[in-house]
RNA sequence: UGAGGCGUGGUGCAACUUGGAAGCACACUUGCUUUGGGAGCAAGUGGUUGCAGGUUCAAAUCCUGUCGCCUCAACCA
């Protein structure tokens, strides 16, 4: 799938020549996204949107199989709420957005456009809780966030983005470290899963900690271009955020408690992560599970036979349309070579030709995605197949991208041969680590490479620091990360 | 915020060094022929050269300022 052969796409950059360039040409030619003349805001486009539905839609089932509800809380936070929490407030700063005039009027107070919505949300549920009959609260919500971010990246990084974040409530500590891990577990089973998109899960170090959390737990991608991106995190927020807002309840036995929270997220980044994870020189390649469509339909419609493909191809499209997100492309202003790669670029999972040539023998050519994979069909009842083609090309790009992960597994506890790694091939690098911080910055001065996640397995083993040769070591994964 | 690069029809670029009629390719419009990996021919539409000043008879080109974009670094989901 060399893109030198003729007759492919020549607008997108090479991955290899230079990434950035690579990434900013799929976004656009798969008419993902577009620049806005605000800076760092973005359009998501209808296509771009889609992907972005079908990924809401399958992780919002997930939240709400969990007991998770869906609310709405507003935008604006006032300054005295955003500044209650020290180490929040001192986390997010650089980053608010504020209102200070509502038409012609100056605001007594500031308002902050949320960053996140924890003093929002806090502020709130001290009002809702007062019984320990109240716990849990379990809530959700899809929402706009902004942060006024100096370097910004379609998807990766917008001044304004769209995410999803749940926050909850509990009576013990117990329970809620439990939640943090639950939706840790379904933001892996989904990103695995639906995304196709292997992760490494595991907590955060203190210094890539949530502003304001007691634990972040995380999941970790890697990016063709050896660079992981965090794909979500769930902190636990310990009664941190209740201390402050004063969220208690009166417990069964009579006393005044702190509720125990946690904080968890997802946001658009998961599109730009599929798309460097699974994308390559023709463009996007798409999960059937999200695909705004899974399936084109493209007939190749010649004078004579016209009218017969057409009526076929239609038919084929009214079956198949219940069962599969599916295209039916008959538009007559491109030639069939043309929507090959249109549909490519755009990464859309099978494609079905039809033509003159495939009606004689009652069958219609699919080609997959994911390996290029060209086999004929019989025209009658394929509902069957296709939907076992796409189970395969969902699993075949899970076991792509986790092979891309595991083709040069590194682990070392020699800090020089580190330093080669992360210049030569990057990737995760699993190394012993002895906790403090000052090794980790360190490390990242030398190496640009951060602690990205301590995984939950630890060998038994001890061992000495990669850096400053203590003991008491925990291995952990460094990675240059997005 | 530091370093570098770039702003010219919708997109990608040329013309800038050495000031003198804004050009090419793709896209777009119309017509005909085509259609199994970005079709062909013909005729068209579209630009106050990012913005604001300055120098000059004359500025895309020289000077000053400013805004934006891209890459790398620092910061962050």
């Amino acid at each position: 799938m060399k893109k030198d052969d003729k007759g492919y796409v020549q607008e997108i950059q090479d991955q290899e020549d230079d990434f950035s360039r690579w990434y900013i040409d799929v976004v656009r030619k798969a008419d993902l996204a577009d620049y806005f003349i605000v800076k760092g805001c973005m359009i998501i486009k209808p296509y771009g949107y889609a992907l972005w539905e079908n990924i809401q839609q399958a992780l919002d089932r997930r939240i709400k199989e969990t007991g998770h509800q869906n609310a709405y809380f507003p935008l604006f936070c006032p300054e005295s709420l955003l500044q209650k929490e020290a180490d929040h407030v001192e986390g997010f700063a650089p980053e608010v957005a504020w209102v200070t005039q509502g038409g012609e009027e100056p605001l007594e107070e500031r308002l902050g456009i949320r960053p996140t919505s924890e003093a929002i949300i806090c502020s709130t549920y001290a009002k809702w809780i007062r019984s320990y009959r109240d716990l849990p609260v379990l809530i959700n919500q899809w929402a706009n966030v902004v942060r006024w971010e100096k370097v910004t990246r379609l998807f990766l990084r917008t001044t304004e983005f769209l995410w999803q974040e749940g926050h909850t409530a509990h009576r013990t500590e117990e329970e809620a470290q439990e939640e943090t891990l639950k939706m840790l577990n379904v933001y892996t089973e989904f990103a695995e899963n639906v995304l196709a998109m292997p992760v490494l899960k595991g907590l955060k170090s203190d210094s890539e900690k949530f502003a304001g959390a007691q634990k972040t737990y995380c999941i970790e991608g890697l990016m063709k271009d050896g660079k992981a991106l965090q794909a979500g995190t769930s902190h636990n927020l310990g009664q941190h955020f209740a201390r402050v807002f004063d969220i208690k309840y009166l417990d069964e036995d009579q006393q005044e408690k702190y509720v125990w929270q946690t904080s968890w997220g997802v946001s658009t980044r998961l599109i730009g992560g599929v798309i460097m994870t699974h994308g390559d020189e023709r463009g996007l390649r798409l999960p059937p599970s999200i695909a705004p469509y899974q399936i084109v339909i493209i007939p190749i419609l010649v004078k004579k036979q016209r009218e017969e493909v057409l009526a076929k191809v239609r038919e084929l499209y009214d079956k198949m349309k219940d069962t599969f997100r599916v295209k039916l492309d008959d538009n007559d202003k491109f030639t069939p070579g043309w929507k090959f790669n249109e549909y490519e670029m755009k990464g859309v999972p099978l494609r079905i030709e039809v033509g003159p040539r495939d009606l004689q023998k009652d069958q219609m050519m699919v080609v997959r995605r994911d390996n290029g994979e060209k086999n004929s069909l019989p025209l009658a009842n394929p509902e069957k197949q296709l939907g076992d083609l796409l189970e395969d090309i969902q699993q075949n790009m899970f076991k792509q991208a986790l092979e891309f992960r595991e083709k040069n597994p590194s682990r070392t506890e020699n800090f020089e041969e580190f330093q080669k790694v992360m210049e030569e091939k990057r990737g995760f690098i699993y190394s012993p680590w002895c906790g403090k911080a000052s090794c980790e910055e360190h490390i990242k001065d030398r190496t640009k490479a951060t602690i990205r996640c301590i995984p939950f397995d630890q060998p038994s083993h001890d061992t000495s620091c990669i850096w400053c040769d203590e003991g008491d070591t925990r291995w952990v994964y460094f990675a240059r990360a997005y």
